[in-house]
DNA sequence: AATGAATGAGGATTCATTCAT
DNA sequence: CATGAATGAATCCTCATTCAT
């Protein structure tokens, strides 16, 4: 499985083939640090440990760096998926906060939404990145939030709410939250506080604002 | 509407004084749709009507454009003020709904979300124009509807929740409505459907998505 | 003799015409301190105080402003003449050393080598300001500096030396201290010392650096 | 004898790893018949027999040719010297002569005064190119002269001049007659004669141009 | 005569990409 | 496979010159 073939070679050589995933490893953070313009391709391979011109060994072009770094995001979605989601019984509403609780702490670290940030700021010179996106994540992914909420309303647990628009709902105030203090560094003062955020959030999403027997 | 052939001769034109105006403008719609990396400083000035030289006659350098730009949109922001919402008498939520639609009414107009997406786009680059942007608009922006929050609760209408982080519930699902159809071309059937959108996540704001003596 | 109509117009305005005199000197002085192609048309106007559209009133292009300047410190010469040294009547040796102390001391001042500096500088681009300069000041100045030695060499006041070649022994210490100290930064302790100077080459220019009965 | 036709392929070669040289070769040529800011980078490059671009992988900017130059020219001085001088046993009216009438010579090989001569051109521009030159060049070598000479007077060979403004009564005859031959192609009707102009000035330098027991 | 806004050719520099080795 | 020297298109910016006012 891993070559044993003694790696023998003008210099020690990964396994299989780590290359081209070690030289995306590099792009994505250069990408992500300076933006794709401003990443030089000597970049990329400086920092992956190889020569510039062995870049254009795995990928054809920059672009292609873009696109095998989408790519290679998205790819495990569509067999992954979280159809368990689907699949819950009993009170979505657990479903739902578990997954964000979970979503949004992943979220935290900077790898994670590397790719959607990427894709945000490049979208206007690389459309087909953001397309392949929303094909290969965003249609998997949304439609099973989408029939979870159809299903808690079914079974009595909600409210009938638009189960498309509701799912901007639930995940657009942690989106905000982290572009607020990624873009702008405006968060609380004790921090990112996304455990606080979800807390509000949650409690306001499944309950409202409004004080129940309030002055209505 | 555009480009009315406004009455000048082939070469020259004297000083309308709206130059700079001018300039910004046909940077902003070309920083837009191709970013800032790809627009070149000739195409600024044709779009502007002038030649390349010109440019450089208001602005210093093509990223002065950039600059000029997130200046120019936030200035009035600290002046103007929406203090009219600090002020509001009565029910928050009315303030909150009312505002709400106004702002996501307005926000489809693509000319005002630019400078936020631009900034978002290019903060990496010039870190400097999202703190200005910061302290010039949400820095001034935000306070007032925490305050708005904060009234609420104190005069009963609202459940104790944290005004700072409930703003991100209130803003967030539209933010992420906006990215999901700008970026992503991720809309309802019916198009971008903000009427609804607004309905659906107003009442999830207030009320919450549980049904209130639902199975719970 | 002065234009005694009152001076009315836009603006007080000099004399008969000062203005080509006005730029030459601002050029002067610019092209000294920054070099010729340093040196912007509008800083030669600014300093002249008027606009740049105005030099072009006087000349035609910025080359026109060097040969402007060489013309106009060149013709005098011709005319003047120092033809007083030619008729010089008695040992030579006397005005040459009256001529050498007044001309060192007058070249101190930065304005009356800069004619000579500028020519040596821009000599590749504009070969005909040397040619001119040439004709009009060194063809004029040195033959009569040549008459002055072969009239004391024919007096028996001269060894009988080359009388050409010998005004490049005269003038060249000079010449190069003056270089020394201007490009080089390379004066003696004491500071620029052209009187020693000119004492010490003058009396090696008369009588040899050698020790008259000294071992030779 | 230049361009030999390297046998190189249409496009690329190996570096000999005298590229840096080459290039400041051509750039030195150009530098010299057209002035620092009349040439052209890609000029430079041709001249080298490689691309514009390629300059820039061996000197950062058009100034670092301008440095690399002087820089080049300069190094060898401080370690080479002309210590022989100083250590030159006997008359040094000798050593005087043979090594004016050697520098004069090589002098006249243009490649030679270019550094000086391209100094005194850039030298508004690049000051620091002539400090380097000084503190490299000048401060090495001049002292040696002045010792020389200051050890002729010591030892009874030489009037008691001063050291160091002697130095330019030696050296200025020969530096004005270049000038007068490059800048303002003044030369004696049998052409540069350099020889002549050594035998004159050295028997001026040495013995003075007044008859000795000539009407005085 | 004077102004200064506007022009546009010119040149330095960068960097994705190629290819001889 | 790997290298990195070399290429040259692309683009920012400068500034001499023009000309409507």
């Amino acid at each position: 499985m891993e070559n044993e073939k003694a790696p023998r070679g003008p210099k020690f050589r990964r396994r299989a083939d780590a290359r081209p995933d070690e030289v995306l490893d590099a792009a994505l953070e250069l990408f992500i640090a300076n933006g794709f313009a401003a990443t030089r391709v000597e970049d990329v391979a400086r920092r992956a440990g190889l020569s510039k011109g062995a870049v254009y060994l795995y990928f054809a072009s920059k672009e292609a760096l873009l696109e095998g770094l989408v790519r290679r995001a998205v790819t495990p979605i569509a067999t992954q998926a979280l159809e368990q989601l689907g699949h819950f019984e009993g009170d979505p509403r657990i479903a739902i906060s578990a997954t964000l609780r979970m979503v949004a702490t992943k979220l935290v670290d900077p790898k994670l939404i590397a790719i959607p940030r990427l894709i945000m700021r490049e979208v206007v010179q690389f459309p087909e990145l953001a397309i392949m996106y929303r094909n290969e994540v965003l249609n998997h992914v949304l439609p099973v939030a989408e029939r979870l909420i159809a299903r808690g309303i079914a079974q009595g647990y909600l409210r009938p709410v638009d189960p498309e628009l509701t799912v901007r709902s639930i995940v657009g105030p942690i989106a905000l939250h982290l572009i607020l203090a990624e873009v702008f560094q405006l968060v609380p003062e004790d921090g990112l506080a996304m455990d606080r955020l979800l807390e509000n959030h949650l409690s306001i999403l499944f309950d409202g604002m409004s004080l129940p027997g309030g002055s209505k």
